[in-house]
DNA sequence: AGTGGATTTACAAAAGATTTACATGCCGGG
DNA sequence: CCCGGCATGTAAATCTTTTGTAAATCCACT
């Protein structure tokens, strides 16, 4: 069992909003929504959606705006808006704005839901991360199965290892942030500074299992004041 | 022993082919291979493998068109396909192409490997949905009558048991999900917050009578955070 | 009503996640 | 070079979630 897809819906009509929020937990997603401009940037930029939908009309800031600002602190974020029919397209047009995906009012729900799994899946969030990972000649993690192996030894893991292993190796070219790691893979908001070592004691976990002298890590690497990376191996 | 699998590789780039093949002869199968689009439908067409691996992007023909064909001369061939992550996925979930499974590029070599024997063991076990189940030396599960027998005691199972059994064993590959048996099993529409416990009941009592020590089950065993798994014996 | 099976309830036990508390180590400024 | 502050490592305690299972209840069928 995967985790459960995080969405964001920043939509101030109460009635569309309600009617989107039940669908979308239907289809096994995990919502969350804001009602106008303001907040949905704010609950935007914690960086803990892997997908936002994104109204255009919104009182206090209009979409085109917050998705601007969302793109300029994280260009990964993906974000689908939604349009009025005719009077947007212009805009749309003329600004370069970068929206992965646009939706034009009215919309069906169920096509909502199908541009939505697009998204995602050419994003490959929702796809498949890697199944099993290896590190080196020596170390070998089955993701689905929550095992692995280092030399002859059996290993287990939780749920939340494998995440962030997963993580980790998505991003293996660069250090990870614990306040990245805390949004993309717990769901935590981010800029709020939290007081946690959550994510410390699961790397030690992580080093006990995959790493020959967890105090002398050839894998799991800490670089200190960036946070966490993992070798490609 | 059981004659080899024949395995069809139709994929035009050297190194690829020659790696794949490598692999899978490793692996027992009895590989043959195409390097372009009609060489490939060519063999594809004389229905005398047991699957074929098919890459999208070909010279000559592109795979979706050589699925196309395979399965309109026989609907029963196994395909699975290669495609590039990303740019085919649309395509993919446009066309209904019956491929019976898709891997994407670049995969993991052993990975394919787990998808391949997956695709098989669906197909044949598949078509006659095991008249008997076998775990091991000692136990033995008769589907169509609910009987089985442990050592030398004679077991009776339900219904219920015997389809769980029986889907659990079809997907031996991987922990299956109390969510995924509900829908699969119970015919439950997959409403996230499940408050029942049926299907670990159901376990349960499967476990008491295939188990020799229901404590710590050999076959039927729980992976934590994911499922359950029936353990290929 | 009686029966067999399915499901819910209720609680205990196990495993996992997080916090706490303290140890260690790195680095810049005196 | 030494010190203090901050980032990191980690054992142990604590809190939370998941799983196991006995017993009660429900339900369809006879």
């Amino acid at each position: 069992m995967q985790r459960k897809i995080r969405l964001l819906i920043v939509e101030d009509e109460e009635a569309i909003r309600a009617g989107l929020i039940d669908v979308f937990v239907y289809h096994g997603y995990d919502v969350e929504f804001a009602a106008d401009g303001p907040e949905g940037l704010d609950k935007a930029l914690s960086g803990r959606f892997d997908l936002i939908l994104l109204d255009v009309m919104l009182p206090g800031m209009d979409g085109f705006e917050i998705c601007n600002r969302i793109r300029s602190q994280d260009r990964d974020q993906l974000v689908i808006m939604l349009t009025a029919r005719g009077t947007d397209e212009d805009i749309i047009q003329g600004l370069s704005l970068g929206a992965d995906d646009y939706v034009a009012k009215p919309f069906s729900v169920a096509q909502l839901v199908l541009r939505v799994r697009a998204v995602l899946r050419r994003s490959r969030i929702g796809a498949e991360l890697d199944a099993t990972i290896s590190l080196g000649e020596d170390v070998e993690v089955d993701c689905r199965n929550l095992l692995g192996q280092r030399s002859d030894e059996t290993l287990s893991f939780t749920r939340r290892e494998v995440e962030l292993l997963q993580y980790l190796r998505m991003n293996s070219e660069r250090p990870v942030s614990r306040d990245e790691l805390l949004a993309k893979v717990w769901g935590y908001a981010r800029n709020l500074d939290i007081e946690t070592r959550t994510v410390d004691i699961h790397i030690a976990k992580l080093r006990r299992k995959i790493e020959a002298d967890p105090a002398q890590p050839r894998y799991l690497v800490t670089v200190r004041g960036a946070g966490y990376r993992l070798l490609a191996g």
